[in-house]
RNA sequence: GCCCCCAUCGACUAGCGGUCCAGGUCGCGGCCCUUUCAAGGCCGUCGCGCGGGUUCGAAUCCCGCUGGGGGCACCA
C-alpha cells in the first residue's frame, strides 16, 4: 500500500512548478489499488494570510481534480509531538543542546545513500552533513526536523518532491533512523523552467493555478500538459485523459533533467480538448467560465455564439475579444471604410428574408460577384464594420446572430 | 569555495550496445482548403554539447571537460 503526500508551505498562489510534483504525487497514489494521497500543509504559523492560502491551495487542486484523502493536516500541529522527540534524542545522546537550540549529530565517517526512483543511486560523504537544528532557541522545530517526522508519522511510503531537496535528503535519512524508522523511498523530481531556462517566474506570464484558469485554460488540458513535463509514457503519445494519465503513469519513467514549460504546447493542448468537447458541453464550459470572471452577458446568446467560435478560439479566455461585438458596441476607430460597398451591402442584406446564415451567404457571394470582387475583398469591410475587427467567427453566422436590424444600424454608421 | 544532480531537434520527449544516416508531438517554413481567423490535409526544416576510452559495433557503457541546475540557514 503507498502512501504519498504533497506538503506546500501556504505562501501564496500555488506555483504551477509545485503543482506538477502534486500531480505526480496523485498519479502515483491513484495508480495503486488504495494508494493513498494526502495534502498537508507546511505551515509555521496561523495567520489571516496563511489561512486563505491554504483555501486557495485546495481551491485550484480541487478544480485541477487533484483530491487528496481525508483532511488535510498542519505542520504546525505536530510542534509539540516534534519537541518531545527532540528531548527524546538529547537524552539518548543523539542530539544536544547548543546555545539554547537542539542540533542532531550527523554521522562524520563513510556515506549516507539511496535509490532515488527517478535519480537513481545518490550518496552523501558524511562529513559534509552538518549537525541539524532541529529546535530553534525559541522553542519552535525546524523544517528540516519536523517533515520527515511527518513522513514518518503519517506512514508516507514515498516522498516524490521537487529536486531542490536533494541535499536535505541524507540529513533527514539519518533523523528518521535515529527515531528507529525505516526512512520511505524518495523520487527527486526535476523543475519546471520558463523557456528560455530559467527558472518559470511571473515574467513569463502565468505561474499559477488561478492564472491559468482565469486565462480559460480547462483543467483536464493543463492536467495533461502538466503530466508530460518530465514524464512520458512512450514516445508516441501525448493526449491522455485523466484515467488513462491515471493507467500508464510511472514514476520510474520520470525525467531527470528538468524540463521547461512551452506556454505554445500549452495552448495548443487546451485547444484540442476545447474542440473535443460536445457542443453543448462546450457552450456550458463557456457560459461558466464568462460567469467566473464577470462577464455580464445573455446566456442564450453565448449558447448560440459558442459553436461559431469553438474551433477558433484556443483559449476560453479569447473568446470575450473574439466575439464580443455580439454582446455590446464596437469601435471603428482608425480604419478607413470603403463607403460604397457598404451602402451596396445594407441594400442587399435588407431584402433577405429570413434574416439567417443560409439566406444572407448567397445574397452576399451574389452581390460580391456583380461588384466584380473577390469574396475575401466584399467581404471584409462587412466584417470590420459589423465586428470592429478583421477577424471574427465566419461573417454570416455573426450577422445571424447579430440580428437584422443592429447588422444594418452598424454597417450605416461605419459609412458615415 | 565545497557537496549533489543534470545534459537527444528552438520546446516536450522516444531511445535503455546493432532493427537509429535517431521516431512522435508543439513550434517554425511551404503548399492545399478557405469569407477573416482558426481548424484540417500534405510536404519540409531542425538534434545525440566537446574530448578521450571500452567494444566488431555507442545517442546508448566508463572517464574527463564544458555548460546548466540545486544545496551548503536557529528559511521552507
Amino acid at each position: 500500500m503507498v502512501k504519498v503526500r504533497f506538503a506546500p508551505s501556504p505562501t501564496g498562489m500555488l506555483h504551477i512548478g509545485g503543482v506538477r510534483t502534486a500531480v505526480f504525487n496523485w498519479l502515483f497514489a491513484r495508480a495503486q489499488d488504495g494508494g493513498e494521497f494526502k495534502l498537508r500543509i507546511e505551515n509555521t504559523d496561523t495567520s489571516r494570510e496563511v489561512a486563505q492560502a491554504v483555501d486557495q491551495i485546495q481551491e485550484s487542486l480541487r478544480w485541477l481534480g487533484l483530491d487528496w484523502d481525508g483532511d488535510h493536516t498542519f505542520q504546525l500541529d505536530r510542534m509539540d509531538d516534534c519537541r518531545e522527540v527532540a528531548q527524546r534524542l538529547v537524552d539518548e545522546g543523539k542530539s544536544y543542546e547548543d546555545d539554547g537550540a537542539i542540533r542532531f549529530r550527523m554521522p562524520d565517517e563513510g556515506t549516507t545513500n539511496w535509490e532515488d526512483v527517478v535519480r537513481g543511486h545518490i550518496e552523501f560523504p558524511n562529513d559534509q552533513l552538518e549537525d541539524l537544528v532541529l529546535v530553534r532557541s525559541d522553542g519552535r522545530p525546524t523544517y528540516n526536523f519536523a517533515s520527515p517526522m511527518e513522513d514518518v508519522w503519517d506512514g508516507i511510503t514515498h516522498v516524490i518532491r521537487g529536486d531542490d531537496h536533494v541535499s536535505n535528503t541524507p540529513k533527514q535519512i539519518n533523523l528518521i533512523r535515529a527515531v528507529g524508522a525505516e526512512p520511505p523511498v524518495y523520487a527527486h523530481v526535476p523543475s519546471v523552467f520558463g523557456t528560455d531556462g530559467k527558472k518559470l517566474s511571473k515574467r513569463h506570464g502565468a505561474v499559477s493555478v488561478e492564472e491559468f484558469r482565469d486565462a480559460g485554460y480547462i483543467s483536464a488540458a493543463l492536467l495533461n500538459f502538466l503530466s508530460l513535463l518530465g514524464w512520458a509514457p512512450d514516445g508516441e503519445t501525448t493526449i491522455m485523459s485523466r484515467d488513462e494519465l491515471v493507467q500508464r503513469f510511472d514514476l520510474s519513467r520520470v525525467q531527470s533533467s528538468p524540463a521547461a514549460f512551452d506556454f505554445q504546447k500549452l495552448d495548443w493542448m487546451n485547444g484540442v480538448y476545447l474542440r473535443a468537447l460536445p457542443r453543448d458541453e462546450y457552450a456550458h464550459e463557456l457560459l461558466l467560465y464568462l460567469g467566473e470572471q464577470g462577464y455580464d452577458w445573455d446566456a442564450e446568446l453565448v449558447h448560440k455564439a459558442a459553436p461559431l467560435v469553438q474551433e477558433k478560439i484556443a483559449k476560453l479566455g479569447d473568446f470575450p475579444a473574439f466575439a464580443g461585438f455580439l454582446f455590446g458596441d464596437v469601435s471603428l476607430d482608425g480604419h478607413q471604410l470603403d463607403g460604397a460597398l457598404l451602402a451596396e451591402a445594407e441594400r442587399t442584406l435588407r431584402d433577405v428574408e429570413p434574416f439567417t446564415a443560409e439566406a444572407i451567404e448567397p445574397a452576399l457571394r451574389q452581390l460580391a460577384e456583380k461588384l466584380g470582387l473577390k469574396p475575401r475583398d466584399a467581404f471584409a469591410p462587412i466584417r470590420l464594420a459589423v465586428t470592429g475587427s478583421k477577424v471574427s467567427p465566419g461573417l454570416f453566422e455573426s450577422l445571424e446572430l447579430l440580428g437584422k436590424e443592429l447588422a444594418l444600424e452598424r454597417i450605416s454608421a461605419a459609412r458615415s
